[in-house]
This record gives C-alpha cells, sequence and structure tokens, in this order.
DNA sequence: CTTGGAAAGTCAACAAGGCTGACGTAAATT
DNA sequence: AATTTACGTCAGCCTTGTTGACTTTCCAAG
C-alpha cells in the first residue's frame, strides 16, 4: 500500500509540504530539549555536558576520540566540559589498559544520578509524544530522521544502535 | 486500528525504544541544520539570522513582538539579529500604520534571494528524507514531532499552518 | 489632558559553548 | 630514533543567548 501509493503521493510534496516538516522540526527540537535545559539551569551544567553525559552513559568506557566523533565539536569544546564533569565527581576518566594513551570515560554513581534524572525527563516527553502519534506514527518518525541524517552521523547512530 | 493496536504496542515502548528515537532527533537535526549553516558561513551570519529571515519570509509584515514569541529568545538577542539585516539591506523595517509602536518587517529582494537559497537546501533534504521514507512515514514523522511540541509551540505552529 | 503601560529600541555586561592556533607530553608505531 | 596518535591545555575570538537599566513613542483609560 505504501508502494502504491508512493509514486502519486510524491506529488504532494509541494514547498507548502515541506515547509510544514521544516517548522515542525524548529519547534519540536525545542519541546526536545526543554525539559533537560530546565533541569541543568541553575546546575551549572548546559547542553553540551548532558550530551556527553547522555553518550558517555551510552557507550560506558568510550574513548574521548570516541566522542568527539559522535557529537562534532573540537577537542578543546569537548575537554572543557569534560574537565568540569570529572572536577565534579559525575564522570571518571582512566588510562587506557591496552593503549594508555586513551582515556575511557565512565560515569560515576553520582553521575548516574544525574544521567536518570535527565533522560527520564526526556523520554517521558518522547513517550507522551509516541503515545499521543501511536504506533503507526512512530516508525515513520524515526525512517524520516534517519534519512534526514548526513550519512556519516547516520553511521555514527546506527553503530550505537547495533552496539546496545 | 490504531487505537486497537495502542494497547498492545505500548508494550514495546522499551527504554530502549525511547533512547533510540532521542539519538535520531540529536544527529537529525545536525543533518536539518548542516546545508543553512555551510551556506551561512563566510557570509557573517548564523542561525539566528537565518530563523528571524525564515519567519519573516513566512509571514511578511510580521511585528518584532511576534517574531519573539515565535523565536523565544530575547528582545535584545533578536534586535542585535535583526539590526544587521536592516542593515545589511535584507529586512526592511517600516513602522505600523494603525499602531505605530509596531515595526512590521519584510524581506528586500536581496533578502528574498537570501531566503530561497537556505530554504532551497533546507527543502531538498526534507525532499529526499521524505522520499527515501515513503509517504506513510511522513504522516507519522509530523505527528510525533507535533505531539512533542510544548503547547505554545504548538499553537505557534499551527497559527503559522492555517494562516499560510 | 494626564498618566499608566505596552511596544520598541538601546547600552552595558556577562556566560555558554562553539571555533582556531600553538604547544606539550606520553605512548604507540614505524 | 623518529614519527604519529591521543589527549590535555593555554590563549583568544565569535555567535548567540542572558539580565538589568533606561529612553522614546504611542495608545488608551481615567
Amino acid at each position: 500500500m505504501v508502494e502504491a501509493q508512493g509514486g502519486e503521493s510524491l506529488l504532494f510534496l509541494t514547498d507548502e509540504q515541506l515547509r510544514k516538516g521544516i517548522e515542525a522540526m524548529f519547534f519540536a527540537y525545542r519541546g526536545f530539549t526543554a525539559d533537560p535545559d530546565r533541569i541543568l539551569e541553575g546546575k551549572d551544567y548546559g547542553r553540551a555536558h548532558h550530551r556527553a553525559i547522555h553518550f558517555i552513559h551510552r557507550s560506558p568506557g568510550t574513548t574521548v576520540s570516541n566522542l568527539l566523533l559522535i557529537l562534532g565539536v573540537t577537542k578543546q569544546s569537548l575537554n572543557r566540559v569534560l574537565r568540569t564533569l570529572i572536577e565534579d565527581g559525575l564522570v571518571r576518566s582512566e588510562k587506557g589498559k591496552v593503549d594508555a594513551r586513551e582515556r575511557h570515560l565512565h560515569l560515576t554513581d553520582k553521575g548516574q544520578m544525574l544521567e536518570r534524572e535527565l533522560s527520564d525527563a526526556q523520554r517521558a516527553r518522547m513517550r507522551a509524544a509516541y503515545r499521543a502519534a501511536g504506533p503507526a506514527a512512530v516508525s515513520g518518525f524515526r525512517q524520516v530522521l534517519e534519512a534526514m541524517m548526513d550519512p556519516d552521523m547516520r553511521r555514527q547512530y546506527n553503530r550505537l544502535k547495533e552496539g546496545g
């Protein structure tokens, strides 16, 4: 049915339709980040800390270089964030055993607690959105998002999917 | 049918599923902004200028206050952006005739040209994603995004949808 | 007609979080 | 032994967000 409609439905990809999608992304991303931002404000952390915490939680023992690839920022920028997280005892950085140049990153218990708080909030919103939209919508949502990624990022995304 | 499946499918809303959605949003948003960012870099403008240009194009004659509501930034922040756009002759600001306190914003021809360049790029990516995902996915995509917005933002989003 | 308040603009100061460039160190690789 | 890699750091810059204080303009209600 998707296949059969395919050719015809593409006729409806007017600039107007596309613009709605663009604006939906804009407004939805605001909602997406709103809850963690609220939690972090006043805690002396920001969105950059959240991202680091998320992906360290996601891939415990990941290296700094790997995190750089995923986050797509400079090492100076990441380092600033990482340093405060380590100083504050949220993240533990340990020398690699096989390759001692590498630093393997883990969340401490304290880090886990903050990660929980942040991801609980973000998951709650995602869950509510999924429920409101219905199960059929969820798969479409993910398909479009995946197709929208740059190939490099899609690779990172899929590596994370498999890994976990 | 969505209703009927609803109860069962909700069982599959594991933390894992939700986390994938969260990461998909993160990586997809990077792709979403990548093309305009590339175009703007070197032109002395940034994402903030893009947003202003987009919504002025979208609602010609809109006021500064209205733009503030949509963008969700402070007037000082918006004003800095707006000032450079006006100085550079991309945006025209004219006193309201019915209420002279208001400033009505329009894109100049030069502004239209940049808007075109930016939105062409962004639409091209959106179009490619829609095509890759298929028409059924597109509606699900928009449904989930709408459900993810804060109510205030959903109102803004819908006002734009109707208006245009 | 005066006054209160909304809309808009401006100045100053600051912070987060990007960036580049340069440099240093330890460890691995060649 | 020389080079490359992984990481950390210092210094400086930019964009884009923030707050606070203040002015001007204007509408509308008392």
